[in-house]
RNA sequence: UGGGGCGUCGGCAAGUGGUCAAGCCACCGGUUUUUGGUGCCGGUAUCGUAGGUUCGAAUCCUACCGCCCCAGCCA
């Protein structure tokens, strides 16, 4: 990971790694291990981690692996493995040759497992899961031996062969490391090694009757691989002590170094891929991609770009306290990262027609705009203007407020990039007395968004010619939840999704170039936010937009502040 | 009542005995502005509590308090 932005301070990991190499250990070699179940899509959760292990590689010249950790046929299925590649590869990180599963260790482990059989270090259990549950005693009092385990190692290793060759069913026998069953970390009451499976396995197919245990698994899969920090979550901190047991006993050189941080939580969001999981299957959303999921691949069809999550995972930092991080700080960093590469566009949510009437009724202009005021090597492009155009309802007032300075009646106002305009009239339908259009005049000398006279004009506002503009579908996008914890309350997370994290608005007015949008391009539509061309639903011509985050819009909370304040002062004056 | 962790500004997070307790987000002012965007300037903590050690403590000691994790043949 990149060192915190503006001072440079080594996080915990940093320096648990800087004073290793200073000791030399494993010659100075820095070796991590991205180690993703493929039984779900990847999350921004996981992005921090990604970040920190390939991060961490690459600072310390290193190398970091992805390897997959397939030890439970149950749950796991190849569309996953798919899936987290392309994440991770998205993120900007490269494994290079370092792809591996834990599944191809499956013999090492099977030969380790033999091993300790034959030192008297695990043994066959016949106890039922009941049994072993109740054996193991509680957090106070401690558990009682199984008769199973003073087993003899030949009839261990025939029990053990013969879990193997599929002769028994499931659950009938189980492995068990021969630890201590007083031992205060439960983790170490002669924990489970192997267990009976009769499944098809993914990429072992029908080979195995038996697999390896995570607790097992994890610890030599790291030290098979030379790696030489293996960072992991704080949940992991009790099981630390069996993951040193098994890297000793198991006689590897190499003695990986497991390290525990605090995996990211953030606000009005879910993180954990049995929920994720659960939505989809609920239908709560289109898929594990739908952009209000946290799944990095929701993010990315969202418009959120790589190194804006980067950026994020840089700045939320390491350490070991459960904490949570405001989702407004994922926001600014994407805000950061967009303002200065999307071009600037102008496109009408819920237009308002403006006819413009002293101006000629067949003439077009093309106005020149820029396509990103903070990076002029972007470029200039054309835009039609013409007599009618259409701007945002909310960009015109009958009876505006104190401080408004977009148009309103007798008010001038500046069309970005082209005229100013006084509003002069306001047609209204007779019956509903909804407003129609409103009727302007231009000054022909304010071309391009300026005077000699050089008067002030405080308003300015996004327009599209109505005769030029071509018509799509918008996706505006909220926090999903509207709790800052799912579920805090109800206990059901469900409960927290938010009715209108979703709004489709039909027909926007999109000035002409965007016609041409390829697919997850991002643009900021100006005054409105940034926004992306969605990859799946967009055609060739007619693409479709969502929200990837709006601008700040200091207006607005001024607005909603107001409203807040009227409304305390009714509630205490009644 | 067991074990393992964690407690520094509203949210993250530096700091590991010695000038005013970094920085970021959020928030609040001001300023610039052909995006009420961006930028720029400024503001906002005495460190879970209580004792103690010391010339001096967020940093050391003691005792409390609070929060998180662990009793899957899940990872």
């Amino acid at each position: 990971m990149e060192d915190n932005k503006s001072t440079g301070t080594l996080n915990f990991i940093e320096k648990i790694i800087e004073k290793d190499i200073e000791n030399n250990k494993n010659e100075g070699k820095v070796v991590t291990r991205f180690p993703p179940e493929p039984n779900g899509y990847l999350h921004i959760g996981h992005a921090k981690s990604i970040c920190l292990n390939f991060g961490l590689a690459e600072k310390y010249k290193g190398r970091c692996h992805l390897r997959f950790d397939d030890t439970n046929p149950a749950k796991e299925e190849i569309e996953y493995i798919k899936s987290i590649k392309e994440d991770v590869a998205w993120l900007g990180f490269d494994w290079g040759k370092h792809e591996y599963y834990a599944s191809d260790y499956f013999d090492r482990l099977y030969n380790i497992a033999l091993k300790l059989i034959k030192k008297g270090k695990a043994y066959v259990d016949s106890l039922t899961p009941e049994e072993i549950r109740e054996y193991r005693g509680t957090l106070t009092s401690p558990g009682k031996n199984s008769p199973d385990r003073e087993r003899s190692v030949e009839e261990n290793i025939d029990l053990f062969e013969r879990m193997k060759k599929g002769e028994f069913e499931d659950g009938k026998y189980l492995l068990r490391a021969k630890i201590d069953m007083a031992s205060p970390n439960l983790n170490m009451r002669d924990p489970a090694l192997y267990r009976i499976k009769r499944m098809t396995h993914h990429r072992t197919g029908d080979m195995w009757c038996i697999y390896p245990m995570y607790d097992f698994t994890h610890p030599l899969s790291d030290a098979f691989e030379g790696i030489t920090h293996s960072v992991c979550t704080l949940e992991f901190e009790d099981h630390r002590p069996l993951y040193e047991w098994a890297v000793e006993e198991s006689g590897e050189k190499i003695k990986p170094q497991q390290i525990e941080f605090a995996r990211l939580n953030l606000n009005y969001t879910i993180m954990s891929k049995r929920k994720l999981l659960e939505l989809v299957e609920k239908e709560d959303v289109s898929g594990w991609d739908d952009p209000r999921m946290p799944t990095i691949s929701g993010i990315r069809r969202r418009g959120y770009t790589p190194e804006s999550i980067r950026d994020f995972a840089s700045r939320i930092g390491v350490a070991k306290s459960n904490s949570t991080v405001d989702f407004a700080l994922l926001e600014h960093c994407l805000r950061e990262d967009l303002n200065m590469k999307a071009q600037r566009v102008m496109a009408v949510l819920d237009p308002l027609k403006i006819v413009i009437t002293n101006y000629p009724e067949d003439k077009t202009e093309m106005m020149e705009a820029d396509n990103n005021p903070e990076d002029i090597n972007m470029g200039k492009r054309m835009v039609p203007f013409s007599r009618e155009v259409y701007i945002e309802k909310d960009d015109f007032m009958e009876n505006p407020p104190k401080k408004y300075f977009r148009l309103s009646p007798g008010k001038e106002i500046r069309l970005k990039h082209a005229y100013y305009i006084t509003c002069t009239e306001i047609i209204k339908d007779p019956g509903t007395g909804e407003i129609l259009e409103v009727h302007c005049t231009y000054d022909p000398e304010s071309r391009g968004g300026g005077t000699a006279d050089g008067r002030k004009v405080r308003g300015t506002s996004h327009w599209v010619s109505a005769f030029h503009a071509f018509e799509a579908d918008v996706r505006l996008y909220s926090h999903f939840f509207k709790s800052e914890n799912p579920g805090d309350v109800t206990g059901n997370f469900r409960d927290d999704l938010s009715e209108n994290s979703l709004e489709v608005l039909r027909g926007c007015k999109l000035e002409p170039s965007l016609k041409e949008a390829v697919p997850g391009q991002s643009f900021q539509f100006l005054r409105k936010g940034y926004f992306c061309a969605d990859s799946v639903d967009s055609k060739p011509g007619l693409p479709v937009f969502n929200r990837t985050v709006s601008m700040r819009d200091t207006w607005a909370k001024l607005q909603r502040d107001a409203a807040k304040n009227k409304e305390h002062k009714d509630i205490k004056s009644r």
